[in-house]
Formats: structure tokens, sequence, C-alpha cells
DNA sequence: TTCATTACCTGACACATATCATTCTTTTAC
DNA sequence: GTAAAAGAATGATATGTGTCAGGTAATGAA
């Protein structure tokens, strides 16, 4: 026997809070737990997805490839949000792969599911569209990042991010872990750019390494970066 | 008297189409149809949006100030696109302007029509739903864009959506005249570097122009060189 | 028409960033 | 624990793109 989806409390951060008593125990019926490990992926650009993931535990990049073989990641997902929402909804094939950044814990929810509800129950596609619409504007606020910060604004940026979103651990270290790489890739710059402008960073008193752990020194200093000064 | 909700025909590219009779006369009877000349804005980045604007005629950009101070275009929305929708749906402050880049002809809905019908009927909310997942596509394949090719291949991709998604006159000319700015902003690089691009590809016999007006001579070329031949 | 304004164009130059090559370090797996 | 693999670091160099500066052509207003 499994958890069941209307005791989760990972529901409360995502739309599957609108849903009833009756659809939460029928969604709990036909979900599917599943342990990931760090590296593997959930699924692949271009699969046809068979239903939704939500995460229980663990972070995944949601990423896409492009033409000269560089992964762009497009979004950090982690507790409570759900994945292949999307593709799902537009009922096409998956525009995104999801990749473990760390050990996973996900349920996997049939698309049926999810549809029947989404014509049944306005509150909930209500609510998956306001999920969708947050995300549009965070995908609006990339672009213009993209196109108008430098590579040192962007990395400093996310550098920020991961300590609000994520945290710090007792020693002030990012509680979320990410290889030089997949900065690289968050920012859209090369792992060798990105390397370089940490060590900057570092010889400058802005954050302190250790191994791939690091934590932030300055905050101030990083966000007036960020800000253009 | 206006034109009726219920006839007209730019309703069936949006979300409109889902609507009940009743729902769409009442949706009528509140619209306000508004013309807004070139260049003028139909609203404000941080602008608090008290309903949305289905476009009738005319080409709308919609874009983003950065820190900078140069505009970056996100989307161009034409007949039957509907603005404001991600801002009301959220009920947040816009987070992109809108403006005219050709003479334009839109109808003002109230937000209170388009929230009502949210609430109660689920196929209205589900073909919102899903426009938003296609423009949330769209912004993804934005940012892969925006990070992984160079100005040249972005320009070029440019020309060619703007071919496939307006058309060209009898000459073989673009029906969207954008000035190069315009351009610039779309692709996210500075004027100058666009011009020159530009001025390069009519060299090269891509494209040939005539003042503001362009045309494609070579599509093949021009989508090898997107393509990263 | 003329003037003023805006858009377009081009050159020179600086600089941010990518690429390639190499070494050192850390992590992983057996 | 050791070998092998992966990740991190750094230098040298090439290049794409932005910026500044100074033009010309097109457009609109008086």
């Amino acid at each position: 026997m499994e958890h069941r989806c209307e005791n989760c409390i990972v529901r409360k951060f995502n739309a599957l809070r609108a849903m009833s008593k009756d659809e939460l125990k029928s969604v709990a019926d036909s979900k599917v737990s599943r342990k990931i490990k760090k590296g593997e992926t959930i699924f692949d650009e271009g699969e046809k997805l068979g239903g939704v993931y939500c995460v229980r535990d663990g972070v995944s990049k949601l990423s896409k490839l492009s033409a000269n073989g560089k992964d762009q990641i497009v979004k950090l997902a982690s507790k409570g949000e759900v994945l292949g929402q999307r593709s799902v909804v537009a009922e096409e094939y998956s525009n995104l792969s999801a990749t473990a950044v760390n050990d996973m814990e996900v349920c996997f929810i049939p698309k049926e599911a999810i549809i029947n509800t989404l014509h049944k129950n306005p509150d909930f596609t209500y609510e998956v569209l306001r999920h969708m619409a947050h995300d549009l504007r965070e995908a609006d606020d990339v672009i213009v990042n993209m196109s108008q910060k430098t590579v040192k604004q962007r990395i400093a940026e996310a550098l920020l991010y991961m300590k609000n979103r994520f945290g710090v651990d007792a020693e002030g270290f990012l509680t979320l872990v990410l290889s030089r790489e997949d900065i690289a890739n968050v920012v859209g710059t090369a792992t060798e750019s990105c390397i370089r402008i940490l060590s900057e960073f570092r010889k400058e008193g802005l954050i302190r390494t250790s191994g791939k752990r690091m934590a932030i020194s300055d905050d101030r200093k990083l966000q007036d970066l960020v800000d253009g000064f």
C-alpha cells in the first residue's frame, strides 16, 4: 500500500488541491509511485506522455536539446510541482525532457484522471490555468534576461535564485547542488565560461566553494551585479 | 451599434469559441470596440488590466522593458488573439506592454465577463488553458533559441517566421512591415547589428529590400542558416 | 517646399564569450 | 583502496556582438 493523495501534503502546492475528495481518491487509486536516481531521466523530449508526474521529493531539471548539442535548462521543478502538465493539456509530445538532479520520488498520474477532471471540475481547470499563467510569466522573464543580461549577471541571478528557492544548509552552503555544467545550462553559456566567472566571484569574495558545494558570502554585492552596478 | 461577438469570425481563432450563446451575448453587451493607431500603446507593463483585448485587425507587439532600457519583444499578436489573458487569469499586473505595430481594431472585454465564465464553463476554461499551454511551449522554444543560436540565425529565423505567419504581398514583400529596431528587439540584439546582418543578407542575395519593406529571395538558404549550415 | 525628425547605414574599436587544449581535483565504481 | 571516470580549473586564442561616432536617405510637419 502506498501513500494516499488525499493525505499527501505535497498536494497543497499544486492544482490537485482543487480536486474534490472523490476525484482525489480516484487519482490515488490510479497513480504509481516511483523512485528515480540522480541522473536518471523521467521522460524525454519528443516522448508521448501517458500522464503527469507529481514531485514528492527531490529536484528535476526540465531541459531542451538545441541543434548544437547543448542542453538548455528551462526550469527546475521541486516538491509539489507537476511535470508534463503542459504536454498532457495540449495533447502534444513533450517539448522538454525531465532529468533528476538528485534522488527523487515522484507519483505518476495517468492522464485520463487529469483530463477527466479538467472537463468536469472548473475549479481544478482554473487552478491548472493559474499555474500555467505563472509559468508563462516566468518564461517571459527568462527570455528578457537571456537577451539583455550578461552571462555574469545571469550567473549571479541564478545563485541568488537557488538560495531563495531551495535554501542553505547549516554551514551556509546552497541546499541544491548543481554541477558547473548544469549552472551553465541554466544561464545558457559555455561550461568553461561559467567556471571562470564562478572563480572570479570566489576571488572577489562574493561566494565560497567546497567541491561542488557553494555558498553565497555577499548577497548584496551579487544583487547589485544583477541590477547592473 | 457595433459588431456582435456571436457573429464575429475572429472568435473562431481563440478560446471564445467555447463560450455558450448566452455567454457570448453577455460578452457582446459589455465589450467596447476601439481603434488604435500605429505606434499607440494598448496597455503598459505594470498596468492593472480591467479586461482583455481581442484583436480584430492589425498586429500588436508584446514587449518587456529591460533594466538597460531596451525593449524585448516577446510575442507578436494578430487577428483572433487575445491580449492580457495571462494577467487577467493570474489576477496580476501586466508583465508586458502591448503596442500597435500598424493600425489596429480591438475589442475590450471586461474581466468580469471572462472570469465569470472561467468559473462556470469548464469547456471555456479548458480552451483558454490549451492556448496558454501553446504559448508556454513557444516561450520555451524562444528561450532555447536566444541562448543557443547566433544573432544571424535568429534574424534569419525571424524573417522566415514573418513570411510564414503573415505572408507576402503581390510583389513578394513581407506583409508585416517591422522597423529594423523592432526586428532587433524581437531577436534580442542591437539595432546596428540587425541592420548590418540584414545588409549582409541582401549582399548575399538572401533577401531584397525596398525601404522598410523586405522580401525573402532564397528561403532555402535562409533555412540552412537557421539550421546551422 | 523646406526644415526637422526619424530611420537606416557603415566604419572603427573594445570587449564579452566561445572554443580548444591541458592540467589538476574530486567522485564513482569495483 | 585503487583505478577509472567525471568534474573543475585555467591559459591562450579566435570571434561574434555591442558601442560610439558620423554619415545618408526617407518621412512627416509647418
